[in-house]
DNA sequence: AGGCCCAATGTTAGCGCTCACACTAGCTAT
DNA sequence: ATAGCTAGTGTGAGCGCTAACATTGGGCCT
């Protein structure tokens, strides 16, 4: 009674069984297909992929998920995906995720604390995906995990050691040590260090790269001016700074912050680089067009993503993986640092 | 045989059927409950939940996915997440989602023309998702949802005008017009223009709110300055801005080209806003930090976000909604801007 | 009291796919 | 020739859920 369907494709979306019966097989041999299975004749099979041409089908992924228990796509759990660490690991993960032929969903919290972190994992859980990366910067995200109890596979990135899950993470430690090491070879006496806050593991970490090069070289050790990762912390930390007149080099734990120093400090009319030397972090795409161009670390997120992504898969697939991945940041010198000043 | 489960939740995860054993009635009461059929007397629906509490039964997606059709998880298409307005866009859709209850799947495009866009749009379809949203600043990325026919519902974010799909935007000619009036309104006779690449819509739509203002009061119009956004280009079109010296006014078109603008005359001993008054655009968190703090158009990513959602959201329930969204700009003034040098 | 209705529940049939197995040829080995 | 293989295919069942219809048992009308 129905008109025969010229276009196909403006009908009801074709199933398998629609392909099946137009090549003259039963679905199974579609199924086989469709998963490569290597049970199936040639010339089958070209009928079979010929026959999914015409009706242009797709395979139905929810079907599958519900009859594999798999379902190809993975979860990220982020927080504020608009500073940009975050972003670009996000992005790295997803590039990676996309290649592997893994969908991603994500859920950003507002806050990042035991609850909102298990519940972020158990709602994706629940959405079905087959694994989880959780971007966890701040130490509460990082013991949030400890107490995880569930059967979805997951890994964590940018965090802390953790005993239960494996962790992907670039070397803040390696990062910093290279920027001060980087200031001290100029010829400075020391290096004065704008933290990060102290719940960020990441800032710790950087913390403790720079107290431990200074402590191996010997160097007198500055007390730490604490910031929040903000450009405007590092320009009230500036304030600070100008009262101390020995300062020569300071490592800032990352540009936004190292740009409210250069700030401060052109504000008070103290020249950078020839006053006073800046080192920065995250190498973000405005670091370079600072005044003066800002020295700084950069990270290679894509990288970072790509690797915590094979860990993920390797855990899903059930085997062990790497249970630390590290990955070394890189030092570019540009022009906010030179020797220290003749005095 | 089996030893009594004394933790039912490390056994296989408990589905309907166990709830609605334990509470002594059929699953399909257990259905009911769950999505809140009127139809369920108090206490059997009391001793349904009591069931579920004690099992921590939680309901399968997928499988409620495949039963309806519905899977409450929604697509983004985005590009290059790591700028500063696709990311915000991202998180504002991606917040307005989860609070209305859906999951959020992305696809990140590494360029965006027909083929990429409409391919990344098919796969989230298949993935089974209700809707999608596009995140389009490329003229390209517009044209391809042209030729869109798919029976998944798509509204476009930050893309022109489109017959045939909703789109929300944020009104760039208004916030170019309000950055070029605020010029104007201070005593600066025209006012100079730093564009962004003529592939993106914005840009153009910027260049038009600017060029309509001038127009308007009768002010002589400037020949446009062609940069990319990045930071390098407003830095070398600085070069070109210095050569000629009746400028007094500079609207960028966004802070980051701005911002390499602001290197660049600082560098050639021109001082800012003395000597020149610049108006960027977006309100990067670093802007308020640059030297000197920049005046710029603050968009609001949140509400974008949110009400482009909300034009999804009633395109999949069959309803018409919004067919255009948009979200007015603010002027935000900082010390970048001030009256012409007298001469 | 008989019929009727409605509220509350149960039953049946899929959604579109994959898994485990059963089957049919056409071979070889004995 | 007969059993025994294997490559290629088909069949049944079921993943966990919802939608549509079927059933039950009161309460109310006349």
């Amino acid at each position: 009674m129905t008109a025969p369907q010229l276009r196909p494709e403006k009908r009801r979306p074709a199933v398998m069984e629609d392909v099946a019966r137009l090549a003259g097989v039963s679905y199974q041999t579609v199924s086989r297909v469709l998963n490569d299975s290597p049970k199936v004749r040639a010339d089958t099979r070209e009928r079979v992929l010929a026959a999914i041409r015409q009706l242009d089908y797709r395979p139905n992924s929810v079907a599958r998920a519900l009859a594999t228990g798999r379902s190809k796509t993975l979860g990220v759990v982020s927080f504020d995906t608009t500073l940009y660490g975050p972003a670009s690991t996000l992005l790295g993960i997803e590039r990676a995720a996309h290649d592997a032929g893994y969908g991603v969903s994500v859920s950003s919290l507002h806050s990042l604390n035991r609850g909102t972190v298990l519940a972020a994992i158990q709602q994706l859980r629940d959405q079905g995906v087959d694994g989880v990366v959780v971007i966890a910067p701040l130490r509460a995200g990082v013991d949030a995990l400890r107490h995880l109890r569930t059967d979805v596979a997951v890994v964590a990135v940018a965090a802390g050691p953790n005993e239960s899950i494996p962790v992907a993470s670039i070397d803040q430690m390696a990062g910093a040590a290279a920027a001060t090491r980087h200031l001290l070879s100029l010829g400075h006496k020391t290096v004065w260090h704008l933290a990060g806050p102290n719940d960020w593991k990441e800032a710790e970490e950087r913390i403790e790269g720079w107290r431990s090069v200074l402590q191996a070289v010997g160097a007198p050790l500055p007390a730490l001016l604490r910031g929040d990762w903000t450009a405007r912390s590092g320009y009230e930390l500036g304030q600070n700074l100008l009262e101390i007149p020995e300062v020569t080099a300071v490592f800032a734990a990352n540009d936004q912050m190292a740009l409210g120093l250069l700030r401060r400090l052109h504000e008070a009319g103290r020249e950078v680089p020839r006053d006073l030397s800046i080192v920065g972090f995250d190498d973000i795409p405005e670091a370079a067009y600072f005044t003066p161009p800002l020295t700084t670390i950069r990270q290679d997120f894509t990288d970072l993503g790509r690797r915590c992504l094979y860990a993920l898969l390797a855990r899903i697939e059930g085997e062990a993986g790497p249970t630390r991945v590290v990955v070394a940041p890189e030092l570019v010198v540009r022009g906010s640092t030179v020797a220290p000043p003749k005095r």
